[in-house]
DNA sequence: GCATTTGACTTTATTAATGAAAGGAGTTAA
DNA sequence: TTAACTCCTTTCATTAATAAAGTCAAATGC
């Protein structure tokens, strides 16, 4: 179904994913509309589910960047879903995980002290750990 | 520097990266030329850092999505960092953190399996707590 | 206070890409 | 052998991108 060419395809988008079909078709060595249709039928399969931006969130003044394994005390979890809700600004992923804690919350925050209010406020709800992020 | 005006171009190219400057005009009230300036300062300053899609691995037959927080025993890295470069096809992102742990490793897998061989591996360089992504 | 500069935009015109349609080559199956 | 199918290329009409020129308003300087 998905051959060696849709797999360069995706590479190719993964990198830059506003190349047109023509510059696409050159590095998979085909023509514009050959791609073009091989890319429509990755979207319709559902294998590209979107075509998006990395933004530099530093520049945009969120300078902490955060992963919080949190451990909820009940298993009612409402609470902490709801309060996550509120706060989507900071939040950039909410994974529910299996192992060491209920989920994984990915965030960022503009400072320490916007960190700091947000634990205290997140402590009404669950425990937690956090991992500052230093460096990719 | 960065206005109201910028920020719903990011925002409008995070849902959407392959939207034409036309259209992306026409959704923050600004001709396509405009619109297109913008977009190329903002390229410029290094806040759009890059174009990018979204793939569903788990139709690339990636089915396990894990989390791995990384305890080094030493403070000798260099063999875990050599063995993560030797597994890119599983490894989402590494990033060096402060808390629990010296690295947070995001991967994929195809299978429990696969997973399995690979802890045993890392095993040799690092200790590790496990997190498996349950949902999003 | 007035002229000038600057920056951000629109308009226009040219160039380039998209997308639809037709046609060809290779493959499979009756 | 032929028919049907898939995947591709070529061609062409439509649409978008891009460069250049012109407009306007706000800021700057004399």
């Amino acid at each position: 179904m998905i051959d060696n060419t849709d797999m360069r395809i995706l590479n190719e988008l993964s990198m830059n994913s506003r190349l047109t079909m023509k510059e696409l078709g050159k590095k998979v060595h085909l023509t514009g509309p050959a791609v073009s249709t091989r890319v429509a039928k990755l979207e319709e399969q559902g294998v590209i589910e979107g075509y998006s931006i990395k933004v530099n969130q530093v520049k945009l003044g969120y300078f902490v960047h955060a992963f919080i394994t949190i451990i909820t005390e009940s298993t009612y979890h409402q609470p902490y879903l709801s309060f996550i809700k509120m706060q989507k600004q900071y939040i950039i992923n909410n994974y529910k995980i299996s192992g060491d804690g209920c989920y994984l919350l990915e965030c960022k925050f503009p400072s320490n002290e916007i960190l700091n209010d947000f634990l205290n406020d997140l402590n009404e709800h669950a425990n937690y750990k956090l991992s500052i992020i230093i460096d990719i």
